[in-house]
DNA sequence: CGTTCATTTGACCAGCATCAATACGCGTGG
DNA sequence: CCACGCGTATTGATGCTGGTCAAATGAACG
């Protein structure tokens, strides 16, 4: 639940602002002009904290606002009829979150932070009140939900393709999105379990592992648990090329 | 491409405007305030033909606006490396088109007519416009494409399912769709081809063909070429609430 | 009335899910 | 510091769904 009344105040460490925050090329304020920047920072709240594991919001949850996840990771969720969870997207730091609840205005995804994770929240009704004041932001919400779009598109393609294309090209995509960021685009930590992973692509668990080994055994990835180094991008790339 | 040069001028006939469009209340002006609907009615370019086949706009080329469509149907496609086209969505009248365009400011998807249609067109300089003075259409807009995203869940849940659940899902879609705008649930004609659906649902084609064969076999539907009629739509429901 | 494309139907087999057993990693407590 | 236990990951064996190829039938159109 998104709930400010648990936020770790500011206050107590220097001020940090959309302005300067070391995400404002990345988060909600990416392309407002400097002054509109000023003034959605006034509407934002910082520092809201959730452990691995827990939700930041719920499936049948009122929305409440949009959220850029400033550190740690989150899984976005659905559920079939039968209660499975069908994991949506993964959320990486810089990226943003809620839209699933602004159509209806209720959330039909649940969003659980895959480790601790740190994020601003910009709640719903200030949104509307920013549509009026600051012309601006909606476009760029606009802009950002339908961003959302062309991300869906890309995992419809992938879902007609081998099982072994669909894990390249997740390896590939979380690098990028990590290298965006200002992580390393070749060593990094997958914050997601095998299952998670099968999950989102529509494989099993036990399929991700053996391309994972078999990826390994062609001297492409080097793996170590959840430790990740890609030691042959252009090998792993030729996937989606053929 | 959008171009309103090859418009049909609506001032041959009893005008159409937003406010008595016999679709405004599925269109974008749901939820607007009837002052706005007005403004809006301004700003729209109306009766806009393509014939089966015409592209509406094409990937790769710049975003002109949103549309909106009185009448007909149309695919939405993407291609992958390779030119192999991916049918992205189905677009029935009254449901609105362009959101691939909106992100980037390029179309990365191409809109095909499957038949004659009939739209209205929003054009992108004039959403900027409206934005300021309607803040009204720009919360309007941001919920439609995230109306996007939703159906884009729903996209990703069958995915994960069983060709007969596939198949079963989609005409039952249809029928929704089709029926909130006031056609017949239970008869249709279904103006995409076999291929084209297999496509849409990432099954071959053939498969297609088999479980529409097994759907009538079992009494579910009817189905005389392109026209369908469902004869036991309980126990099309059936197929995924197991 | 023939040409062309869409659809149907059949036969075969590959990819991947599923089931099952084992190995590994990590935290807990002795 | 090691032993235990539980969850995650790996690895193997088997079978089914649905893809692919091929041929036949049907529909649309000039």
């Amino acid at each position: 639940m998104i709930d400010s009344t648990t936020s770790t105040s500011s206050t107590t460490k220097t001020a940090v602002t959309c302005a300067n925050c070391n995400l404002d090329n990345l988060c909600i304020p990416k392309g407002l002009p400097r002054s509109e920047v000023g003034e959605l920072a006034l509407l934002v709240n910082r520092n809201n904290i959730r452990q691995k594991g827990e939700a930041i919001y719920h499936a049948g949850s009122p929305f409440r606002g949009i959220i850029a996840l400033r550190s740690g990771s989150a899984k976005l969720l659905s559920f079939d009829q039968n209660g499975n969870e069908l994991v949506v997207d993964f959320i990486l730091p810089g990226e943003l979150l809620g839209f699933d609840g602004m159509s209806s205005q209720i959330h039909n995804c649940t969003a659980i932070a895959l480790e601790t994770v740190n994020y601003c929240h910009l709640p719903a009704y200030k949104i509307e009140i920013l549509a009026i004041n600051t012309p601006g932001l909606s476009q760029v919400l606009l802009q950002r939900s339908c961003n959302q779009f062309d991300a869906q598109v890309q995992k419809m393609m992938l879902s007609r393709r081998s099982a072994e294309e669909r894990v390249a090209c997740f390896i590939l995509h979380i690098s990028d999105r990590l290298s965006i960021r200002g992580y390393s685009e070749l060593e990094f930590r997958l914050s997601m379990s095998r299952e998670e992973i099968g999950n989102y692509l529509g494989i099993a668990h036990e399929t991700v592992s053996r391309i994972i080994h078999l990826f390994q055994a062609r001297k492409l990835i080097a793996v170590k648990s959840k430790q990740l180094k890609i030691t042959d991008k252009k090998g792993l790339f030729s996937f989606y090329a053929t």
